[in-house]
DNA sequence: CGCATAATTGCAATCGTTTGCAACTTTATC
DNA sequence: GATAAAGTTGCAAACGATTGCAATTATGCG
């Protein structure tokens, strides 16, 4: 007895915190709420509508935990963002972010949560396995294999809901969704060289597998037409990459005449520090880019990319989860990478 | 006596899911085994120890669900970003994204987890209440007043821990965090005017309210200077942005020297419509933007901005909501605008 | 050794919802 | 009007972890 019931004798609008609370008050009990609330059961419309207009007049909402706990299943979806190669790329990276932004279009549309967590691996060997056995989430998107490349295939082979971003491998047993990474620098190089390009670079971090695998492809191109190709490291993240750029420039200047950047955001630093050099795009030196971000239309000159269809990335990869989910073992989707012509070529 | 029991006699390593087989297999009670694996309980050192090994050795995590239903608390924090001026901009916007990714950084580094809930309030009159109690989170963020103001206004009043990205107006009863828009604008104008400039444009919308104080700082600047300035409207997504500013340049021709634009966003569209034309920047016309995104530096000319402080404003939401979620009523913080001077103006 | 006190551990109730089963009402059919 | 079938509802046992309280064991001290 507490001092609410004390002091106030009867009906007054106490606050309706359970269905057991719900249930009292329309005079039911507790199950035939709860069949009432979920809408589909067998439960005669006079009462349904009675106990929906109290829960309304009361704003009432069901406790999602205890619900979750009891059905077994969550209704949430992880996205976990490994930055494994770059720790100082933030989450906030461009293109994560768009992809980001799609699958939560995307999973909102389909009646899902979003549990969004970003991992340091380095500092978590075990931030897979947590995340999924954290019992918080149906199932789980990675995003970007990062160098965790085996973790993810350990993982998968006891755990059927998960889908990856990322890179395809000849027989890994994750499912997997992404561009072709190698038929992208395929493209690439060869737009470059059909343009006069005879003595290439790669600017990016070859470490990354969807990296190495755009340089991959660039570089069977060149080798067949004997165009030389070389490989210029570089950072991801933004305030370093300036400086690096620079330096590559300097070393490179006159030797080089084409340039595919790993990403539109590192080619479109190229751009701002070939201009502040002087060096006419295309004209003196040719660029290329991958991703097709948003900017790299805003660019001047517009930027020659490498499409990667991010839209159609995270309806994939949703619809593979979804498949998942439901227990159909799925294959992995590679989507075809299109080459969108602009003015730095 | 299930199948299990009936076929394998004995200690086999059958799985362990709850805390209960755990407890079996180390010869203690559930309880004791809960104890041992929060940690700070009275447990004897050497029964944690071996509770603990059992536990690495089979993988084994606490359901969440069922401790966070006991606990009455979840470990996780809402993210909302209601969508309601303009249904087509996704969540794919630029600022959302860096804002959201400063955000996924800061709350993970608390130790909480994100949910992120993508709203459209025209569709679901009910979101705020619906999320809140859901019972999924422990507090929530809103990304974004939109024309949502009042509905927040009213939960406000009756759940505390929530902070809210926007603006701030005189005596308004949730805790918001956000840049001085007003002094942003006034920042802006003063800027135009100083390089120069006799007649002014406002470029976006005016509707929500972040937009009209920039608006109307700008004003007050051009009012007191003698400068004229008059307000076009632009939509936010991408894909309109282009034409409408193109028709927008078709009008103006010739008859403004000056251009604030709402967002960095629709600056960037604007230099390019420019460059198309063959209109010089900055000598035929100036244009300061707002936000400061990543992009803004990179665009030629680089542009001349208001820079908003996205990480302070991260760490400032994340901070309020903290001391909200232990009981504060904290006030809310108005964080300065700060003029970043490129080769735009 | 006996008793008081402290340190551990077990017990059982609890968090709020869902759901199989049984019980009870209607309605239909002959 | 009796009987079967269908439609509704209530009961109570889960879901799996936490925690106050009681019971047990270990330790200290005279």
């Amino acid at each position: 007895m507490t001092d609410t019931d004390t002091q106030i004798p009867d009906d007054l609008p106490q606050r309706v915190r359970t269905i057991t609370d719900l249930a009292k008050i329309a005079g039911v009990s507790a199950g035939t709420v709860s069949r009432a609330l979920s809408g589909n059961s067998l439960v005669n419309t006079k009462t349904r509508q009675k106990i929906e207009a109290i829960a309304r007049e009361h704003g009432f909402r069901p406790n999602q935990m205890a619900s979750k706990l009891r059905r077994q299943k969550t209704g949430a979806v992880g996205v976990a963002i490994p930055l494994g190669h770059d720790e100082r790329q933030q989450i906030s990276d461009a293109f994560f972010m768009t992809l980001l932004g799609h699958l939560a279009d995307q999973l909102t549309e389909k009646g899902y949560d979003i549990m969004l967590r970003r991992v340091i691996p380095s500092q978590d060997e075990d931030w897979l396995d947590r995340f999924i056995g954290s019992g918080m989430i149906d199932g789980v998107i990675v995003v970007g294999q990062s160098d965790q490349f085996e973790r993810i295939e350990d993982v998968a082979d006891g755990y059927l809901p998960m889908v990856v971003w990322g890179n395809h491998q000849e027989g890994q047993r994750h499912c997997v969704v992404g561009t072709d990474n190698r038929l992208g620098g395929k493209l690439a190089a060869e737009k470059l060289i059909a343009s006069g390009c005879k003595s290439l670079a790669f600017l990016g971090d070859t470490q990354p597998i969807e990296f190495a695998a755009r340089f991959a492809g660039a570089k069977d191109v060149a080798e067949k037409m004997g165009v030389s190709i070389r490989a210029l490291p570089t950072h991801l993240s933004r305030d370093q990459t300036g400086e690096e750029i620079a330096e590559h420039l300097l070393e490179i200047e006159g030797k080089i005449d084409g340039i595919f950047a790993a990403t539109d955001t590192i080619a479109v630093s190229c751009l701002k520090e070939l201009r502040d050099r002087g060096i006419d795009v295309p004209a003196q030196l040719k660029i290329v880019g991958f991703d097709d971000l948003p900017i790299s239309s805003q660019t001047i000159p517009p930027l020659t990319t490498v499409r990667q269809d991010i839209a159609a990335g995270a309806r994939g990869l949703v619809d593979l989860l979804l498949r998942r989910l439901a227990g159909e073992d799925t294959e992995s989707l590679v989507l075809p990478p299109q080459l969108i012509v602009r003015g730095s070529t």
